[in-house]
Order: C-alpha cells, then sequence, then structure tokens
DNA sequence: TGCGTTTTTGG
DNA sequence: CAAAAACGC
C-alpha cells in the first residue's frame, strides 16, 4: 500500500473533462498527486432553480470523469452537501487528511460562485494553503477586453473588435493532456457511491439524447464541423434542420472548453478567425457573444441581482399573470411555433436558438410577463442553463440588455415561423394535433380540434408594448 | 437578428 | 398598380 498524499486538490464544478482543463493540468505538472473532489451543494442547486436534467447530466458526467481520472492516477471524491457553507470545512478535512498545499479550480463569475470562491481562497490562504485561480470559460478572460478609458464595452460590435485583435495574438492551442500522477493507496469511489450522492435521480432518461462526456462532445464537434459548420451561416437559423452544433450542453457542464471549439474551427478555416468561410466565421461570433455575456456577469454584477443593464427600463410595467405565464410554460399559447418551442424545451431540455429569442420576445413583447420570470423558468428546463448566456439573451429579448434589440424591434411570431419553419415540419413534430392542418395556414391555424386559440391579439399587444416602453424615460 | 405602414418608382 | 424603398417605432 502507497501513503495516501496529496499535494494539490482540483475542486472540479462546471469544467467535467480532463483535457484543456487549465486548474487540472497545472496541478498535475509537479506530479506529487493530485486529489480531485466535486461538491453536489443542493442549497447553490436549489437557489439556481437548476434543471433535474442538468443534475443528472452532472452524475452522468460525474461517472466518466471518475473514469478518465483513475486513468491519471486521480481518486475523485463527491461530497454532498446541504449548505454552501460546509464547503470550507470538508475542503480543509480532505487537506489535513492527506497533506495538501494547494488547490487549483477554474474561475465561476455568477455572483453566488464568485463569493463562495472568494470565502474559500480567503479561509484557506490563511492557513498557508495556495489556491490558484484559472479560466477556462472563455476563450479570453474576463478583465482583458476594454475601452482607450479602460472600461468594458457595452456595445457587441465594439467588443467583439477588440476581441478579435487580441485573438490574433494568441495560439488558441488547447493544453496537452495533464501528467500522470504517481500510483496512490485512496480508495477509488465507484458508480454506485457517485449515484448515491444525488438525492433524487431524474424520471426522464436524456441519456441517449444528451450522451455525456468530453468523448461524446469531441465526437459532436468533429461531426459538426465536418458536416455544418461551412453551411452554419444559412442553416442555423431553422429550427427543423441540425444546422446548429447542440454543443452547448457540453460547454455549460465543461466536459468542452471553448478553446477547444475555436481550435476546432480555425483549423476547418485555415487558421483564418474573421475571412474565409462564411459559415466558420459566424460560428466563430457566436462563441465570441458567448465571452461577451460571461464578460457582462464579471463587469456589471448587478446583472446577478436580478438587475436590468438599462436602469431606466426598470420601470417597465411588466406583468405577472399566472395563468398567461403557465400558457407560455405549457406551451398552450394558441400560437404554434411559441408552444412547438416551449414543448422541446420541456422534452428535450434544449431549445433551438431562433426558436429561444422567439419565444423570449413573444413571453416579454406581447404577454407583456416580466422577463425575470422567464429567466427562471428556462433555468429549471434546460440542460444547458448557464446564467450568464441565459441571461444575456433574456436581457436581450426584453430590450433591457446592454446592446439588447431595441424595444420597437419585436417579432411577430407568425411570420418567424413562415420564415423559419416554412413548411411547418418543426410545429408538427410537437404538435400532434395540427398535423393535417397545410402548411400555408398552420403557422396561424383556423379553429382545430385538440389546439386553442391564440392567447392575445398579437397585432394588439404589440402597438401598446411600444408605446409603454416609448413613454419610459431613458 | 423586425414589422407595419407610407411613399416613391417604373411602367 | 405592384414592387421596392423609406420611415418610424
Ligand atoms: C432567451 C435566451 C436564453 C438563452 N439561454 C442560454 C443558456 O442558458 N445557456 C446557453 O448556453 N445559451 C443560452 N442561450 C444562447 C443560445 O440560444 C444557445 O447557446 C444555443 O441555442 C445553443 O445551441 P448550440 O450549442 O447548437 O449553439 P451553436 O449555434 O452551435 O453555437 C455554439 C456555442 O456558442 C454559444 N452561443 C451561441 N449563441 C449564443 C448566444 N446568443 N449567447 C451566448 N452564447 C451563445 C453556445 O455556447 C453554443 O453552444 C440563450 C439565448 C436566448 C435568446
Amino acid at each position: 500500500m502507497v501513503a495516501s498524499r496529496f499535494k494539490h486538490i482540483v475542486w472540479f464544478r462546471n469544467d467535467l473533462r480532463i483535457y484543456d482543463n487549465p486548474a487540472l493540468f497545472r496541478a498535475a505538472e509537479e506530479q506529487e498527486g493530485v486529489l480531485a473532489v466535486y461538491f453536489i451543494c443542493h442549497e447553490m442547486l436549489e437557489n439556481h432553480v437548476t434543471a433535474s436534467v442538468r443534475i443528472d447530466f452532472i452524475r452522468r458526467h460525474l461517472l466518466q470523469l471518475n473514469n478518465d481520472l483513475a486513468e491519471l492516477n486521480i481518486p475523485l471524491v463527491v461530497i454532498s452537501t446541504d449548505k454552501t457553507k460546509e464547503i470550507i470545512p470538508q475542503l480543509k478535512k480532505l487537506i489535513d487528511k492527506y497533506q495538501v498545499e494547494g488547490l487549483f479550480l477554474n474561475a465561476e463569475y455568477p455572483i453566488d460562485e464568485f463569493n463562495r470562491d472568494k470565502q474559500v481562497a480567503d479561509e484557506l490562504r490563511k492557513q498557508e494553503i495556495v489556491v490558484k485561480r484559472s479560466h477556462d470559460r472563455v476563450i479570453i478572460p474576463p478583465g482583458m477586453i476594454r475601452n482607450g478609458k479602460g472600461e468594458p464595452y457595452k456595445v457587441f460590435t465594439a467588443f467583439k473588435k477588440n476581441w478579435l485583435q487580441q485573438a490574433r495574438a494568441l495560439a488558441l492551442e488547447p493544453l496537452k493532456k495533464p501528467k500522470t500522477q504517481p500510483p496512490h493507496g485512496a480508495t477509488v469511489i465507484t458508480d454506485a457511491e457517485i449515484n448515491k450522492q444525488f438525492k433524487t435521480l431524474e424520471q426522464r432518461d436524456l441519456s441517449k439524447l444528451w450522451p455525456a462526456g468530453e468523448k461524446e462532445a469531441a465526437k459532436r464537434l468533429k461531426a459538426f464541423i465536418k458536416n455544418h459548420i461551412h453551411d452554419y451561416d444559412t442553416g442555423r437559423d431553422f429550427p427543423d434542420l441540425d444546422g446548429t452544433s447542440q454543443l452547448s450542453p457540453y460547454l455549460a457542464i465543461g466536459s468542452i472548453s471553448p478553446r477547444q471549439c475555436i481550435a476546432a474551427a480555425l483549423h476547418a478555416n485555415r487558421g483564418e478567425l474573421d475571412s474565409g468561410n462564411a459559415g466558420v466565421t459566424t460560428w466563430i461570433g457566436e462563441l465570441i457573444w458567448r465571452d461577451f455575456y460571461q464578460h457582462v456577469v464579471v463587469d456589471f454584477p448587478d446583472v446577478c441581482k436580478y438587475k436590468a443593464m438599462q436602469k431606466h427600463t426598470e420601470a417597465f410595467p411588466w406583468r405577472y399573470d399566472k395563468s398567461l405565464f403557465n400558457a407560455w410554460c405549457d406551451g398552450e399559447t394558441g400560437i404554434p411555433i411559441v408552444d412547438a418551442a416551449m414543448l422541446q424545451l420541456k422534452d428535450t431540455g434544449w431549445m433551438h436558438n431562433r426558436l429561444r429569442m422567439v419565444v423570449a420576445m413573444f413571453l416579454t413583447k406581447n404577454l407583456q410577463i416580466d422577463w425575470r420570470m422567464g429567466e427562471r423558468y428556462f433555468m429549471t428546463q434546460l440542460i444547458d442553463g448557464d446564467f450568464a448566456a441565459n441571461n444575456g439573451g433574456w436581457q436581450w429579448s426584453a430590450s433591457t440588455g446592454t446592446d439588447a434589440a431595441p424595444y420597437f424591434r419585436i417579432f411577430n411570431p407568425v411570420s418567424q415561423s413562415q420564415r423559419f419553419d416554412a413548411d411547418g415540419a418543426f410545429i408538427r413534430r410537437y404538435l400532434p394535433a395540427l398535423a393535417k392542418v397545410p402548411a400555408k395556414v398552420i403557422h396561424s391555424p383556423p379553429p382545430t380540434p385538440g389546439y386553442s386559440l391564440p392567447i392575445v391579439d398579437l397585432s394588439l399587444s404589440r402597438k401598446e408594448t411600444i408605446a409603454l416602453f416609448g413613454a419610459l424615460k431613458s
């Protein structure tokens, strides 16, 4: 039996992968023993209304991660806690038990996670423990993209210009495989023990739709680059096609890094970031949007406290009508594209980006319901739920965000449906009651058995919303 | 990655 | 008069 001593702990969170994981990579460099830990913190999961499909996705990822880490001689410890404050004593216990000297983690930006990590770091540093924080969730770390006055950008196009300039100077290469550690004597956690840490197991089995693990994520990235990225600029708008990567669950949970994504995209575009194939550059543009919203959370932490980015929009008279809201959640608005999209979300834990914009605009601009209610409901359902991207998407749709859709630029869900689901194939996928309705009228169907009439007048509510926004003084 | 309405254009 | 352009929100 080899003595169990680990020089470093890697605390895994939304970075459940071995490759291109800077915290793990750095901890492993010295090859003096690494212990991996994952906390299932029920207080945090509940406060953040984490979707049950997401929790199950975490569980399935931990099973994979455990195997992958074992090959590097890194044991994984999975600890379930009721309260966030239990994490510090739990870490201290591990530190004492294994004579640990350093804690390595990848940064998380939303305020609760940020504060938690700061408290942990402050506390451990008092005990002479080295705490090293890396940035893996973004391609360019927060704080790096600044205008001439040293301030963060509020407009995406300006952010993007600066981002591209800096990106050109970076290698954008994923890290090499982390070093294998010396053999250790600690017992390795079993699948059953990992499963046992999860209070209730998700009933729905989404393991076919969303298989867990970084191998699966890498496979999907490869397939997307091979089959779809070159037509992404045109294909991404049609919800019935597989025109997008569907990598968001993997990026959110961190079984793939954005740097691995951009490296693969560059490889398919002769290394060009913003020239060459339009599909590739458009996709890179989405990865930059992703960085932008992560940076917004760091630079404007008020967004984590239910605040609108544009202060004057706080005065908008949002409605809180329970029955209209429930109809939206349950896909019973009588607007086929909205209903089909909401059922896709419920069924699969994912929704096409075009449809996220359509349903978010419908909730905020036609039903005039507070965007925060939609934001919250999305988090309860999404397998790819990410605070920054979700808040950014909602504030964009509600016209409360920085560089949001202007308040008067309101989508008409029926015209969106006609443009992007012209033959109604996506609608029919989720609304069997409309199976026989012809394409010409399916977007706004005549009274049909088993399908309800619209719960709101699109034209009237649009006019009203524009007037209400117009009356706000900015 | 907006829509609805009005005005202009070319015949 | 239909289509395109322009305009305001
Ligand atoms: C109201 C609303 C809520 C959203 N909530 C989330 C969320 O909780 N989590 C989430 O990851 N995305 C969210 N998005 C952004 C976007 O809809 C999804 O990232 C995208 O649909 C995921 O599909 P994909 O992986 O096939 O994307 P692709 O089109 O293949 O794009 C590649 C990656 O880029 C990132 N990305 C793409 N578009 C955006 C965007 N607009 N903003 C930020 N990142 C983007 C994602 O990580 C995505 O996986 C939201 C958008 C809206 C309008």
